[in-house]
DNA sequence: CTTGACTCTGTGCCTATGTACAGGGTTTAT
DNA sequence: ATAAACCCTGTACATAGGCACAGAGTCAAG
């Protein structure tokens, strides 16, 4: 007999606890299907690919709530989708970009690191502490 | 005569809320001075460049954990200071890659979604629901 | 000396992401 | 048929990084 997909073997194929299964359902992010009325939940296989979806996203940074947006571009039409999917590829350049400033800042204060044979004064921490608003 | 440095005027001149200066304070990432038997504390104007440090140190990505540990070691070795900050660096420059990538899926799938005609079976709905694991 | 602004301690609340039970009911393997 | 393994609901706790507020004490300007 083929194994019904509970709510264990769902979480065990999608590389999760159960409990963020349940947090997932309890936040909107994944359908809870109806309960039987004696017996366990049996969840659609797409819900595996939905949920190793989620934990993708999440590992580039997207909160849950982007996420969730993300997943809603499926509900409306090609074009409003585009609009969408516009908009995050925007923030996410954005994000890029203040990304790479931060670490052009942490190169010269690692630089200036390297520089230097005083082990008593270290640049990084005196940048860090100065009155200056340079960063 | 000269204004006591308390807590709300070493909020302002830092430039935080109160409430954070106690928090600081309860998570021993500043020093509480000790209290006059009557009356209110006084804070010694170091507590203020501290203070920035921690603001300045956070927008560069540091979370208040990782902050203490640079301030403990600013009396050490620079040479510990400069591993943090690399670390800081590697965790971020990865960041940078990862979000490149997604930027360039995001622009892969408007670009298909720009050359279709089929406003009922959109590109990126379809990719964001399949099985695959390009994302 | 009164009044308003400030500080003190303590506690509770908030978002984001979950994890960890407790005390039941159900299913399945032996 | 019974025990192990699993699911159900509900609640509580955890972390980071604070913010809000109550009720009482204190300071300082007019």
């Amino acid at each position: 007999m083929v194994k019904a997909l509970t709510i264990g073997y769902l979480a065990r194929m999608a590389g999760v606890n159960i409990e963020t299964v349940r947090y997932y359902q309890r936040t909107g992010l994944i359908d809870e299907p109806p309960k039987p009325s004696s017996g366990y939940r049996i969840y659609p296989l797409q819900t595996v690919d939905r949920i190793k979806f989620i934990k993708r996203a999440q590992g580039l940074g997207f909160s849950l709530k982007e996420i969730n947006e993300l997943l809603e571009l499926g509900d409306g039409h090609c074009a409003d989708v585009r609009v969408k999917a516009e908009e995050k590829r925007a923030h996410i350049e954005q994000q890029i970009i203040e990304l790479t400033k931060l670490r052009n800042t942490l190169d010269t204060l690692i630089n200036s690191c390297q520089n230097t044979d005083d082990s008593v004064h270290c640049p990084i921490v005196e940048t860090l502490a100065g009155q200056g608003t340079e960063l």
